[in-house]
DNA sequence: CGAAGTGTTGAAGGGTTTCAAGCATAGTGG
DNA sequence: CCACTATGCTTGAAACCCTTCAACACTTCG
């Protein structure tokens, strides 16, 4: 509960009555162990569900028999707030841990936001954030080896959880299979196993019982190569080099050296 | 401008003063011509684009010197909302074709979201379409070929395209060299260029200048594999065989057949 | 102890990339 | 009007990253 208030008042500033129409919303409470479906695709959608503990994500099964986990959803997360848009969900929800998650209805939530515009504004900012975190996702998909995601997701999930609390001395509990991390990152599980084993060879990492031990952050977020700055090695801002210029002028990647 | 007054409509229920907040928001128009630069990624960002008129993209340089494009940006889409949130770009947006943007400074958005909630909603539910859109590239980039690939995408685009106009007779203008379909797809040049010739070998379309017919809706669906059900060929609902049930289940790929 | 899930390893195969070159089209200036 | 250039499209061959298949080891748990 805490973390979700806590995300929400990060995103926009909210008065106690805000945080009262919260926390009086989400009184509705489930508790699901591991590995549990939560909503299914194609379902009508009539509820929106917050992560108030555990991990879960949104997946997506192919005609082929694939698998795809477009988001993994820490504490303090909306799980499916498209909810309030469309009919029918457009993916899955299952639990990769035990979870605590609130459970309400869509009308409860156009009505709060109606009713308080801040809150409207935190969920838009919640929205956006999730937005570009995707993005990210998008491009390491795209453009990215299988070393590079392996990184840039490794870094994206510390710094997430950061924000709340945990990545204590550089680790932190990561409650996937390798075989969940492959349907997050476009992989095969061996491939998977591979690059880890690699990451571990070349002193970056550490895994031990379900927990992940960052030894080298310059380094992983090297591999990791783009927008991966770890809340700890803040380094030194903006080190990009060359001013920025307003528009009407070439695309960048078409200018010359 | 009307299409994006028609987009924020179709989000959310606006009255008149809503709607005058907009267009006079919006009075700010600036016209670009193809291959801008409209924003530059990590420079501040203190304005949020909306895109009026033309097609344009949010693209992501990689340090080896790819370039990976998150977002193609149709007319009435707002380019770049998280500005709301972030100090810095996380991307980069560029025109492709000839534009008509308006700019909106970001306390102008706020202060209006502040003041009519139900723009703040329709702003969100925006947010949340794109989100969705962003699920689906994401599930397949991530595990789909790249003749699924460019299938969805050619049906996706047909699907975003109709919510406005065109797509009359299944053809519509499509403005973006191979090169750029590459950068969205995860592509190489080359191979896109395959995989529009197979799929134009086996009938399935057609490309001339500039345009892309469609000439078997189902075929194309049918390859596309996964969520994509152009307006027209709505086929029967819910093909989907057997029935959906509630949670505390076992998470639907680990499901007996 | 057996069973199930997860991690690990090797070998073979394939989808895609890269490199390199040639072709087509449109715009430009002499 | 015609080189001349630039941009985008097309094609072939070699190389590579990753997948698939198959088997085995490790751990957990009933």
């Amino acid at each position: 509960m805490q973390k979700f208030l806590n995300r929400l008042r990060a995103m926009s500033r909210l008065g106690n009555s805000e945080m009262d129409a919260v926390e009086g919303a989400c009184r509705d409470v489930i508790r699901l162990e591991a590995d549990t479906d939560l909503v299914r695709e194609g379902e009508p959608a009539e509820h929106v569900h917050v992560l108030l503990e555990g991990w879960a994500c949104r997946y997506v099964l192919l005609p082929e028999g694939g698998r795809q986990i477009p988001a993994l959803l820490l504490p303090g997360d909306v799980a499916d707030l498209d909810a309030l848009l469309a009919q029918r969900r457009p993916y899955a929800v299952a639990t990769l841990t035990a979870c605590e998650v609130a459970v309400l209805s869509c009308q409860a939530v156009h009505a709060a936001m109606a009713q308080y515009p801040a809150l409207g504004a935190a969920l838009l900012m919640g929205a956006l954030h999730e937005n570009v975190i995707m993005t990210h996702r998008n491009v390491s998909l795209g453009r990215q080896s299988a070393r590079e995601r392996v990184a840039h997701l490794l870094c994206e999930l510390a710094n997430r959880l950061s924000d709340d609390d945990a990545t204590t001395k550089g680790a932190y509990a990561l409650p996937l299979t390798q075989a969940e991390l492959g349907d997050v990152l476009g992989l095969s599980t061996v491939h998977v196993n591979r690059v880890l084993q690699s990451l571990r060879a070349d002193a970056l990492i550490r895994v031990a019982n379900r927990r992940l031990e960052v030894l080298d952050w310059n380094g992983l977020g090297q591999v990791a190569g783009f927008h991966c700055r770890p809340a700890h090695a803040d380094a030194s801002r903006s080190s990009r080099s060359g001013a920025w210029r307003t528009y009407a002028q070439q695309p960048m990647h078409q200018r010359p050296a």
